[in-house]
DNA sequence: TGTTAGCACTCGAGTGACTTGAGTGCTAAT
DNA sequence: ATTAGCACTCAAGTCACTCGAGTGCTAACA
């Protein structure tokens, strides 16, 4: 176990070196007053924490800099229960401020999020597994074409143009309209497909003329294929970090960043509540020298997104840990909000 | 003047140099064949282009590089007519082989060319000062909030969630929607919320009980405050470019690539036709060590949009120039095609 | 008169020796 | 148990040196 005074040198350093990205060395710390003994018994402790793992030197005469182990231990025991962080307030007060659909303050959030901390914040739209089709309705372009537009129950808009096939009239095209509401809302829209395809045909066969030629033209209605959405901000606020210095890095990094499915990975598994992800602990190797702290926000209990931050692993841990936990009760709040609307 | 062999040399060195990126030196030129004169003839011709500004050397004894004057010179005079890039059909068969809206064509085109090119690509879309409203549907999801949705003659479908006045209720709803399609199906989108003023509330407050305290929460959704919508593809590819190899250059471009006014500036002052924008040419600073191709894709010759490709200014000017005319040709088709639908 | 060979010169880039200073580890004294 | 002292280490910076690709110029050549 850790004696006291141990725990309050790696502290000390690991605080002053999230501040300066420096190693800290033995004297520095002595003199700054913190702690009260000589460089040489906190070298001696120093050499003990290093032995143990939380600290790492970069050359053999170098200051300390905390390991990954170091910067868990920090999460894990040195952090004070997050008192909410003052920002929350702000971010609070924007949200309220305005009618704002939720898209709108998600994407407020992330983008206020990377601001104040000068990291990437990713934000993970919520999951509409459980959200139902409002309403179906086609507006006809041309003989040729319309645009289907499929409004849920939360309000969310979604829209796909479709060839009309030539065999349907304005009128086959009422009525199929017409049963298509009747018989899919209230379906949850992962499930349109399904439903269209095994309890819709029928009906349509008895009432609309050569259904079976129109088929193919309709079905992709109803493919759904936005399972999430991703809103990302503060991309380059990275390029800010020292550790950042790099070419080679930045590309790794940005290029990750480009391909969605593995940022969406990135974010999946994240549990209830905050999670912090220190360098190594990450699976993806992209972000093997990150951290990542995700926190999700959510309905009812159901698992709804996910908010993330992205930068070193010497990251300003106490602040962005109550920044997140203060936004994803926010947004928690603000999407109960939504819903409640819908009763 | 400058006597064919300059043109030649000029030519050769510029070719290797956008290949390479390495200063070229008279030995070189010399040895590869092309040009059947001695090294110390070409260094005289090299001293002379130097001296009317085409080249450039990186130090007093290093090979040249092309001056950005040398490289208008070369866009200008040096690139055969182009010739339809072999890629152009590629992009033509992807376009039509589905059934895609504009967006996603816009979508696909701006990642196949950043893809092509490895520079950074972007797409503005289509201005949409012509579009009018085909028709607008409002859907209430629950007694305090509705969501308006704005149908395009184009099958550009907008939406904005509002808040019902608790004064209004379902029949008045109704007539509203009634009222509005009728008055406002047709008019240019851009005029919405203006027409909305004036000619459609007299009617409303004909029609509608305590319209005057309805107004405040109906007259967002007539704001259009999209103008333009933007489509970047391919921005850490041009990372991989020996010129960004400098952590404060890719910082200043990143940010202005986040600054979404910025970068449709950077395009909005685009011709007719295909223009090219080398180094300091730009107005911009962020990109005064970067060239800029843009070229507009259009409909019965209104202008509509503007596809750009940004890269060093040692950039493959022949095939991104073939290659953005032959894409803005296959966009301006596309586009047609969907305009066709509409008559 | 245009072309070429030859040669001195320049400068970036790489290399090795040296210095400096922050920091360590260990030992002996307090 | 703590601390002062001292020898040691290493990154980073500086300087001198070398190497080689490339130039500019001059004189010879066709």
């Amino acid at each position: 176990m850790l004696t006291e005074r141990q725990l309050l040198i790696l502290q000390v350093i690991i605080d002053e070196f999230i501040e300066t990205a420096h190693p800290v060395g033995s004297r520095a710390i002595s003199k700054k007053g913190t702690i009260p003994y000589s460089a040489a018994t906190i070298r001696n402790e120093m050499a003990d924490l290093e032995e143990m793992g939380f600290l790492e030197k970069t050359h053999s005469s170098s200051g300390r800099i905390p390991s990954e182990l170091g910067y868990r231990y920090y999460v894990d025991h040195l952090i004070a229960p997050n008192p909410l962080h003052k920002d929350v307030k702000i971010i609070k007060s924007i949200i309220e401020e305005g009618f704002y659909e939720f898209e709108q303050i998600v994407q407020m959030s992330a983008e206020i999020l990377s601001e104040l901390t000068n990291y990437t914040s990713i934000i993970l739209g919520p999951e509409l597994m459980e959200t139902k089709l409002k309403q179906l309705q086609i507006v006809t372009l041309s003989p040729q074409t319309a645009v289907a537009i499929l409004i849920t129950d939360t309000g969310h808009v979604e829209h796909r143009s479709f060839k009309v096939p030539t065999v349907i009239n304005p009128s086959d095209m009422e009525k199929m309209v017409n049963i298509l509401n009747d018989r899919l809302t209230g379906v949850p829209i992962v499930r349109l497909n399904e439903i269209f395809h095994h309890e819709v045909a029928q009906l349509m066969k008895m009432y609309i003329r050569d259904y079976d030629r129109s088929y193919e033209y309709l079905q992709e209605i109803f493919v759904y294929d936005h399972p999430v959405k991703l809103y990302i901000s503060g991309k380059s606020n990275i390029l800010m970090q020292p550790e950042f210095n790099d070419v080679g890095k930045i590309r790794t990094f940005f290029t990750m960043m480009e391909n969605e499915n593995e940022v969406v990975n990135l974010l999946r598994n994240s549990q209830h509540g905050i999670k912090v992800t220190i360098g190594n602990e990450n699976e993806v190797e992209a972000i093997k020298d990150l951290s990542l702290i995700t926190a999700s926000y959510q309905l009812n209990n159901d698992q709804m997104g996910t908010i993330a931050l992205i930068g070193p692993t010497r990251m300003e841990y106490r602040k962005v840990i109550s920044l997140l936990d203060g936004l994803s009760m926010e947004m928690t709040n603000a999407l109960y909000k939504w819903y409640q609307l819908d009763e």
